[in-house]
DNA sequence: CTTCGTGCAAAAGCTTTGCAATGCG
DNA sequence: CGCATTGCAAAGCTTTTGCACGAAG
């Protein structure tokens, strides 16, 4: 099971585990989309009595800080963040819509090299 | 000149060209750099008396709407306006200092192509 | 036991909106 | 003159912060 693997990298860096971490990385984790902080906030508090809202924004700007979710910023909406499984991939998005599709990075890779051989810019693309 | 060609423009095509309006597109036509709505709002009351922040938001959205400038959004900072001349262009942003530097869109013409053979996607990709 | 995380409430920051007054075409 | 645009003020929405309490290790 990968939470308890989670759990338990984090417990073994020093990290403390709390309920309301384990709940806020589960709903990210299993949420099949990517959620704002409001939803995942309405979601916890689905299961748990409660759970602030100030908690939730620190819970996901501690669990990108050890490297566990990342944000999605797009504009005129709020920001989103998903579970990273390992591998980081990027996202097609529909203006007129919003419906949102995975790309596979290998096809970035070619620009990554262009950016790096001419102007010397590691590219940290993140979506 | 290039402002009064972009004014001509907007009068034929039926658009009310008031001072305030004038103004803010002149301020991110010369600003040199990206600037945001605070910033155009400081450089327009800095030379005529008085122009509402309101109006600056309104004016750089109906701006985007006629296509002569372009909305710059990156994490944790305000919106940032850029005239849009002729070609597009995107940024490589320093995630130390935030410097930014454009490149050639020519960079990106390959990944463009890859991804409409790939996904049936025309990419919009704009910063 | 000590330190870090949480709840609460308030504030901050950016942007939008309602309404009456103004001015462009 | 008629209607779009403006100024003003207030509200909206997301996110952050201070502080005292409570829980993790």
């Amino acid at each position: 099971m990968q939470h308890s693997d989670d759990a338990a990298a984090l417990r073994r860096q020093g990290h403390r585990l709390t309920p309301q971490r384990l709940m806020v990385l589960e709903v990210i984790k299993s949420g099949g989309r990517h959620l704002t902080a409001d939803e995942i906030h309405a979601a916890v508090v689905a299961q748990h009595p409660y759970v602030n809202i100030a908690t939730v924004y620190r819970t996901v700007q501690w669990l990108q800080d050890v490297g566990l979710v990342a944000p999605i910023i797009v504009a005129g909406a709020p920001a989103h963040y998903e579970y990273i499984r390992g591998a980081e991939h990027h996202h097609l998005v529909c203006q007129g819509c919003g419906a949102q599709h995975e790309i596979d990075d290998g096809v970035l890779d070619a620009l990554k090299t262009l950016l790096r051989e001419r102007y010397g810019f590691e590219a940290q693309l993140r979506h």
